[in-house]
This record gives C-alpha cells, structure tokens and sequence, in this order.
DNA sequence: CATGAATGAGAGTTCATTCAT
DNA sequence: GATGAATGAACTCTCATTCAT
C-alpha cells in the first residue's frame, strides 16, 4: 500500500512540476510562445514523458488557467472582512485591477484569451468564474438594498461594474493606451484613477 | 479605358477578397494562427498570390486596422450634429457598442487582438484612433465646462468611458458574459441598459 | 521588306537590351542572386516579355559566357604584338590576371562555376576557350623552339602555366588568401610578384 | 553499458550517413542548391530529423569543412619525416595532388565552393588551412636556407607553390581540362608531371 | 517509467515559368 | 508583341505529437 501511496505522490510530483514550469513559461512568454519543448527542456525531461501526465499542450493550459482562477479567488478573500459594502465593492475593482497588473498573462488567459481549451471543460472551467461573479453580484445587492448607489438592476450594475474594470485592464494589457499616447500609464496609476472616479459617480 | 478601368476593378475586387478572407479567418484563429495559406485556401488561390497583392502577412493585418478605424471614424460623424455634449456622450457609446456589435470581427482587431505592431506603421495607424479619442475627450471637456457630469480630470473621465465601452463589448465578444450565465446577452440588450445605467451615473 | 528589317532590328535590340541588364546584374549579384523578375524590374518589362526571347534563365546566362571569352578574346588580341615569345608568354600571364581581377564574375562564371548550361551547348561554348588553350600553346612552343624556358612536354608545360595563373586568380576570387590571412593580396600586388617569380623559373 | 554504446554508435552512424549524403550533394548541386530537403530525401529521413543532428544548413558544411581538413592534415604528417626540403616540397605538391584526386568532393568544399563563411565559424575554421599553408612555408624557408630552390620572397614563393597546385587540381575537378580536349587527364597522369616540371623549374 | 528518435504538417516567403488576354 | 495574373514547387526551419524500446 505504502508503495502504491509513494508513486501516487511521485506521479503527482512530477506533474506539478510539470505545471510549475509551464506556468512560468507561460507567464514569461505567453501561450504561443510556451512550447511542449521548452517545458521538456526546463524541467529536464524529454517531451515525451509530458504527454505520460497530460493529453495534450491545451490541458495544461487549461489547468493553468484554474490556477488563474484560484489565485483571483484567493485574492478576494480578505474583501469577505470589509462589512461597508461600497467600500467592499471600491476594494473589489481595486484588487480586481491589482491582480491584472500584477499577473497580466494570467489575466490575459481568463478574460481575453480566446480559449484554446476544449469543450468539454467548458462547464467546470467557470465554477471559480462563476464564483467570483456572485460575489460581484452579492456585494452590489448590498449597496442597493442599503441605498449607497444609483439604483437599478442588479445585473445591469454588476455587468457594469464589471465591464469597467475589465475595460480599463484589457485596454492596459494590450497596450492600447500606449498606442493612443496616454502617458501616465506605464504605472497604472490612471487605472486607480478611473476607478476612483467610477466609484464616486457609483455612489453619487 | 473601359478594360483599364476593369481591370482595376478586378484588381480592387481581388484584395477586397483577400482582406475580408483574413479579417474572418484573423478573428476565427487569431493573427498567430492564421497562414498566408490559411488564406490561400480559403479563396482558393495559391500562397504566392497573395504577394502580388501585399507585401507581406503584417501588411494585410495593417489594412484591415486601417479599415476598422476608418470605418468607425465614419460612423462617428453623425454625432457632430447633436449639440448637448452629454447627449452627444451618449449617442457615442452607444454608437461605439453598435460599431462593435456589427463588426466583432474589426472591433477584435482594432481592440482585443495582440499582433505584432509593426515599428513604422504603428504611427500612421493609430492616427485614426487618435482622432477617435480627441473626439471623445472633446466632448467630455464640453460636458466638463457645462457642469453635466461629475467633475474630475478629463483625461481621466475620458480613459473611464471608453474602458467601461470597452468592457462591455469585449466581454460580450469574447464570450464572457455567456461562459458567466448572463442571459440576455445574446441580443445585446443588456449592453445598453449598462450604458444608460452608466451614463446617469456620469450625469449625477 | 525594310519593315520585316526594322523589326528583326528591334527584336535584336530587345535581346541585346536584356543580356546588358543580365550581365549587369549578374556582375553585381551573382548568378543565383540575379533572378529573371530583378532583369524584368531593370529594363522596365514584364518577367513574361523575357521569356519571349529567352527559352530559359541559363539561355541568357549561356550568351553571358560566351562573352566573357569573347572579352578575354580581345584582350589576348594586343600580345599578338609581342614577338618575343618568352616576353609574350609573361604579358599572357598578366593579361590573364588582370582579365580575372577585373571581371571576377566573368572568370568565375567561366573558369569556376560549375557549368549550370546544357549539355547541347557544350560544344560551341568552348571554341573561344579552345582558341585561347592554342594560343598559349603556340607560344609555349615558341618559346621551347628558341629554347627560352626549361624543355618539356609542350602539353605539360602549357597545362602548367594554365593551372599556375588559374590558381592564382581563383584562389584570391574565391578568397583563399584572405582567409589564409595572406594580408597584402586586397590589392592583388601579390599575384603579379608570384607571377614574375613564376616566369623567371620557367625561364631559368 | 553496452546499449547505450550502440545508441551513441548509432547516433554517430547517423550523422555520418547525413554528412556524406551532405557533401555528396553539396558537390554536385553546390551549397545554395543544396536543400535540407534533398539531403533528407537521399537519406530517405525527414527533414525534421537532420535537425536532431544539427542546428542549421551552415552548421553541417561547416562540419563537412572541418573533416576535410583534418583528413588534409592527416595526409601531411608522413611528409614530416622526410629531410630533405625540396625534396618534401615535392611530396608535398603529390600529395596534395593525390589528396585532391581521391577527394573531389571534399577539395571542392574547402577550396572552391564559394559558400557563407559564417562570422563566428570563421575563425576555427580555418585553423586547420593555416597549419597547413604554415607547413608549406616552412618547408619553403627551408628549401631557400638551404639555396635549392630559386631565391624570392617565402611568402611570394609558398602563394606560387600552392596556386599551382590548386590550379592544376581544380581545373581537373571543374572538368575544364576535358572540356579543352586535353586527354589523358582522366587518369591524372598529366597532372603529375605538371608537379614534376614545375618542381624542377623551381630546383633550377 | 522514461525517452530517443522520428515525423507530418505547417509556418512565411521567393522563384522560374506559363498562359489567357 | 507584351503583359498581368497566377501558380507549383521550392526554400529553411519549428512544432505538437507518437511509438518502439
């Protein structure tokens, strides 16, 4: 038993390993650029023995972006703490912002990407989305139901608030404000900005 | 002069042909993705043709952006005419969210799309986006000077607006809202019940 | 009659238009490098227009040739002159190398390349070559006749000659020395010294 | 211990069957002619697999060159032996002669084939072709130490010895001998005693 | 279990050449 | 007579993937 417990372990070992450089890869170069050799080269071992632990180049991947997706969930925990539920939802767009800054190829593979991914994972794939959605949704019903913002509905608003910050990190990430020549945003600094406006019209 | 004239006719018809098999097939697969014999193919012509007509993949590419915002310019005219410059807004981001309804596929490229920005062309291509741009800030300036919205920085208002515009019609393209359960997104609906939400909000 | 003249006349003068440009280009780039749309771009027709007075790309390069040994021809005319046989055997030697140093792609196409010709053409292609191997001959066998150079095999010697001056030539074209780091060669001084040095041997 | 024995023998074997497959089309199409994908097609391998084995096209010529220096090199060293300079001069011609006959292919590499001396390569490269012009200045020096052969410049005299020689050997490779009509070449008989009447020009 | 070896498919691009007009 | 248009075949090189060992 014992000796079937350690190969377990091993197996899972390895594929983390797997996982652990791919992910780097990945978030160095991007997905185009992350080949099955470089990962083989990286953890020393021959392209075939990835193929022992993953289908193809496309689940890993897939698994990357939970990892995504459990990241931006964790990062949301400490927001459960802050009982003002504007101020709970300013935190939000702020750490929303945070995470694409901070993780931008991460960000990148779960909202802009075109998913490379099969169908199949489809449905699993958004649970953790999913999840983060409600959370959005909650919190708003809490500003509305406390009177803190413009009234209207629940949806609409969470779309919204979503859609502005997606926007103002997409447009960042793919560089599309460099291109337009607005300055100050290499830091991001305009992002905290633009929220900080959002936010304040929120809350009229 | 009539067989020049066709000729040239042809000659138009067959790049017309080119582009609007690599804008489809740009979007479909991404620009990494999508070979020159991609293209081939599908206009059933051979790879070295497509050199008589383009220099090379990134010229095609070029075009089609050139395109994209051209046509956008063109939708903007129209609004010069509405004089309430929060009126005027308004009208943009809805006209902004048709244009890229309509058009997924330019929008994508012009907006999503990573592609390889060519150093030289990245100037001249972006004239039209600029322009875009000074138009919006334009009118944020005027709503500014008319106290119809909140006040704040207008660089700063303007990057607020386009990334919530931004947002919503990125996520609907690239098929987010569907993937987080959001119903009424088919039509588009929702995206103008977030735009007016959003707009009030600015007015105050 | 005088119109059928005029445009045998004009066809001859299109030829004659295209193998300038050819050994224009040919001496600048290279055989590989001078491609029959770079000939078409330099004389200002279409690639097609070529082919109506062209079989072939090695047809023009067939003619390039056999001018390269009509040029050498010439050049050979003037040491007819010479009466001493010794002394004209040492001006053919430096003939030959200046011939070589001033038109490498000449002497490469002809004495270096390997012949990219047809088989058919292998006959008459080298009756100016074969003029130029008797004219050395009957110099060399002046010269053993007047007992001006060390006896032997007049085939022998012209053989030795021939390959003394061949190598020579095709070692600095082809940039032997430079590699060799034979430094005084850029300026070919060291041919004509191993020249001199050679004749005054063969004459002991 | 013994399996990976074969493997690596293996391995070698393969590279070796790619290098001759290389040289044997190098010499009979010339480098630019001379695609990966000829090579691949007469070792019946794909093309994919000769990059297993090396890292690009230059890369095997580059390995091709080498060889045929090192076997040049190998040929050289009974000459050492011999005392007498002029004597070791002679041999030395003979053998380059016998070298050239019994290697076409690997003489046409290293001393006519124009192809890309790349940068870095350079270098190295020809170490082994300056040992060897090294050896022959040496053995001039000696031959004029020891006044047996016609006084002159060391360097003047070793470029005159070895253009000579390579003139003869190429002229034969090329075939420019034949095409003059120059007959019992075939066997290289001729060329032999070319060597011996220019050698004893040089004895004087 | 791990891998060395191999490959088919595909990338962008260029070229000599042909043919209907 | 001249050509615009087109193409097949070729190029070097990379990649995800497979399979016998």
């Amino acid at each position: 038993m014992a000796i079937k417990d350690r190969k377990e372990r091993d197996k899972l070992d390895r594929q983390k390993l797997i996982i652990a450089s791919a992910t780097k890869l990945f978030l160095e170069q991007g997905y185009d650029k992350t080949s099955i050799r470089n990962i083989a080269d990286d953890i020393e071992y021959s392209p075939a023995t990835i193929y022992l632990y993953f289908k193809e180049k496309d689940e890993i991947f897939f698994i990357i972006h939970e990892q995504g997706f459990a990241l931006l969930h964790q990062e949301f925990q400490p927001l459960l703490e802050i009982a003002d539920p504007l101020e709970r939802l300013h935190a939000l767009g702020n750490t929303y912002i945070n995470f694409a800054l901070n993780n931008p190829d991460y960000y990148d593979l779960m909202f802009i990407m075109r998913a490379p991914l099969g169908q199949i994972a489809c449905h699993d794939k958004w649970d953790a989305g999913d999840h983060a959605f409600q959370f959005l949704l909650n919190t708003v019903q809490e500003c509305l139901d406390q009177k803190l913002i413009v009234p209207g509905d629940v949806n609409v608003i969470a779309v919204t608030v979503w859609s502005f910050a997606h926007g103002l990190v997409s447009l960042h990430i793919r560089e599309r404000f460099k291109s337009m020549g607005i300055g100050s945003d290499a830091d991001g600094e305009i992002l905290k900005h633009a929220m900080n406006y959002f936010i304040k019209n929120l809350a009229h």
